[in-house]
DNA sequence: TTGTAGGCGTTATCAG
DNA sequence: CTGATAACGCCTACAA
C-alpha cells in the first residue's frame, strides 16, 4: 500500500491519484505514468485496469498540485491596461483564444488604468506561478522592466513597447497604417490635415503614429499641411477650439480640412465635438479613424476607419508566448500586423 | 535543521519558506505562524528576526503551495458567455474589481458563444481548484447545474438565471426596467409599441424583458398596441420588414409608433435598418434601446436607452459569491438592480 | 515494466 | 511559544 491509511474518500472530495491507484491496485507512480509517458507502454493488462479506474472514479490531475511539482502551471497571466477600452478587450480575446487552444488558461488582471499597479499585478500573477505574461500595458514607468526580468519568465508585449525590455512585441504596423489613412486623405483632395492623439506621453503606438504623420506631411510639403493635437480626456473646451482653429486655417489656405483620430476614443470625442459644432463628417470635414468600432457605419455617412486585425494580434502575441515557453530561444521578435482601411462616407470629400 | 540538505538557493529561485526559516534560525512552522497566526505574538526578538530575514529574501508565500496545503485558492473562476459582448466586459470589469480588492484573483474563460463548452469550462476552471463561479453565460442546456453541483463550490449567476441552480442571482430588474421604458414611451404619446429582442430560447432576461413588455400592454388596452419581434442575428431582411409593418399598423390607427430594443447588440441592428431605410430616429420612429454604450449619445438625435448598472452589477455578484465563500449559509439570494433611463432625442416625438 | 521514497512549498497537529 | 512531522496531490529518480 502506498498511502498509510486509505482512508476512504469522502463523498464530495476529488478523487486523487491515489484513489486510481487502489482501485487499480497499483502504484501512484504508474497511475501516473499512464497520463505523462503514454510512450513507454505499461503492461496492457495494467493499463487497462489503471483506465477503468480513472473513469469509474472520474479522476484528472489537479494541476495545482502538478504546478507544485514540475513548476510548470499552464496559466498565463494577462495584464490590461483598461479592460473598458474596447481595443483592450478584443486583443484579450484573441489571446484567450488562442491560449485555449493550446491548453493554456488565462488568469487576467486588470488595471483599471492605475499604471502605478502593474508592479501589484506582475507580482499577484507571479505568485500563482503563471508561465508567462502578456501584457497590454506599460506607461511611462520602467519598473515593469526588472519586475518582470526578476520572476524571470518570458513576457510578450502587445501594442505598447518599452524600451530596455527584452521581449517579443506585436502591434499593429503603425507608421504603414498613418501612411495608408493619409495617402487616402491626400486622395481624397484634402490637404489640410488635424491629427488628434490621447496625450502621447510615453506610450509607443501614440508616439508612432504622430511621427509617421509628421513624416507623410513632410513628404509632401508644402501642398499639404498638418498639425497635432493632444486632445485630454474632458477638455472639450479645447477640442472644439482645435477644429474650429483647422476651419480657419483651410479656408484661408482655400483647402480641404480632414481629422485623423488616433483611437476609438478620440473618435468619440471629435464625433462629440462635431454634433455640438453642428458640423457634419465629410461636409466641414473630412474624416479617418484609427480602430473600427462596430458603431462606425452608423455615425453620420458612416466613419472611414483604419481597422486593425485585433483578433490576430491577440492570437499572435498568446503564439509568440507559447512558442518561448516551449524552449525558443533568441533575440527578441517584433511583429507589426497590417491595418485595413475601411472606407465609408466621413472621408468622400462633400461636393462644394 | 528541517531540512535534509538545505542545499543554496539557486540564484533565480523564488526564496521558499524553508530559506527563511535557516535564514532566521528558526523552523519553517515559525515563519508560517508569522504570516498566518499574527494574534498569537511571537517572541519579539524571533519575529523580529523572522521579518528581517524575509525582507532580505524577498520572501512571500506561494498561493499554489498554500492552495495544496489548505484547499482553498483565493482565486474564482468567471465564465463569460462571449467577451465580445460590451455587457460581459461592463459586468466583468466590476467583478474583478471587487475579487481584487478582496485578494482574490480572476481565471477567465470566455466561451466564445460556444455554449457547448460550458461544461468544459467549469472543469477547467475547476481543476485549478477556483474557491467559486461567476456564470455570466447559462444557454438553455441544464448541463451547467450538476456540474456545478458535482464540484460543490459556490456559484452566482449573472443576469442568466437557471431554474433548478441553488445559486446566487444578480441581474438588473428587468420587468422594472421595461415599465420604466413603456412609462416614457407611453407619456410621449406613443401607442404603436414594438419589442425587439434577440431569440429568447430559454435566455431568462430575454423571457423577462418580453413578459413585462406584454404585461405593460395588457395594462394599458386598448388604446396601446404592441407586438415582440425575435431578430436573428444577419436577418436583416426580416427587421427591415418588421419595421414597415410597424410603420403600417402606425399609420392605419392613426398612431404614433415607437420600437424598444432588448440590448445594444440589436440596438445596433436597428439603427442599420433605420439607415438603410432611410428614417430617422424621433421622427418615423421613437426608440429606447436597453444598455447604454457610449455611442448612444452619437447615433441621430442621440439614442434615449435603460441603462445598467453593470459595475455595480459585477461588483454585487463578486460580493455575493465572497460572502459564501466565507461561510455565509441559507437560501439562494436575488439581487435586482435598478436601471436608469437616460433620456435622448430618439424618444421624443417630432413635431407633425 | 512496476514500485518505493523522496520532494515541490505550505499549513496544521501535536509534543516539548 | 516553538519545533518536528505529517499531510496536500503529483512527479520522478532510483531500485527491484
Amino acid at each position: 500500500m502506498s498511502t498509510r491509511a486509505p482512508r476512504t474518500r469522502a463523498p464530495g472530495r476529488r478523487a486523487t491519484i491515489a484513489d486510481v491507484a487502489v482501485a487499480a491496485g497499483v502504484s501512484k507512480a504508474t497511475v501516473s505514468r499512464f497520463f505523462n509517458h503514454r510512450e513507454r507502454l505499461l503492461t496492457p493488462d495494467i493499463a487497462a485496469r489503471v483506465e477503468k479506474a480513472i473513469a469509474a472514479l472520474g479522476y484528472s490531475p489537479s494541476p495545482m498540485a502538478q504546478a507544485l511539482s514540475r513548476g510548470r502551471t499552464r496559466l498565463i497571466g494577462l495584464i490590461v491596461a483598461d479592460i473598458t477600452n474596447p481595443y483592450s478587450v478584443a486583443v484579450l480575446r484573441g489571446a484567450e483564444k488562442a491560449c485555449q487552444d493550446a491548453g493554456y488558461l488565462v488568469m487576467l488582471f486588470n488595471l483599471g488604468n492605475e499604471s502605478g499597479r502593474e508592479r501589484e499585478a506582475l507580482n499577484a500573477l507571479a505568485g500563482y506561478q503563471v508561465d508567462g505574461f502578456i501584457l497590454n500595458t506599460l506607461g511611462r514607468g520602467a519598473g515593469v522592466v526588472d519586475a518582470v526580468a526578476l520572476h524571470g519568465k518570458p513576457a510578450v508585449l502587445v501594442d505598447r513597447r518599452h524600451a530596455g525590455m527584452h521581449a517579443d512585441f506585436v502591434s499593429l504596423d503603425n507608421a504603414g497604417a498613418m501612411a495608408q489613412v493619409c495617402e487616402h486623405l491626400l486622395d481624397g483632395g484634402f490637404r489640410e490635415l488635424l491629427y488628434i492623439t490621447e496625450p502621447q506621453k510615453g506610450v509607443s503606438t501614440r508616439r508612432e503614429r504622430a511621427g509617421a504623420f509628421s513624416d507623410c506631411l513632410a513628404a509632401h510639403a508644402p501642398q499639404v499641411k498638418g498639425e497635432v493635437f493632444e486632445s485630454e480626456e474632458g477638455d472639450t473646451a479645447g477640442l472644439n477650439a482645435a477644429l474650429r482653429a483647422l476651419q480657419q486655417r483651410a479656408k484661408r489656405g482655400r483647402r480641404q480640412a480632414a481629422v485623423i483620430a488616433g483611437n476609438a476614443v478620440v473618435t468619440l470625442r471629435v464625433a462629440g465635438a462635431m454634433t455640438q459644432l453642428g458640423w457634419r463628417f465629410g461636409h466641414e470635414l473630412g474624416f479617418v479613424g484609427f480602430d473600427d468600432p462596430e458603431w462606425a457605419p452608423l455615425i453620420g455617412p458612416g466613419l472611414t476607419t483604419l481597422s486593425q486585425p485585433t483578433d490576430e494580434i491577440g492570437r499572435a502575441a498568446a503564439g509568440c508566448l507559447i512558442e518561448r515557453l516551449q524552449g525558443l530561444e533568441g533575440a527578441a521578435r517584433q511583429l507589426l500586423l497590417p491595418g485595413e482601411l475601411v472606407v465609408r462616407g466621413s472621408s468622400q470629400r462633400a461636393q462644394a
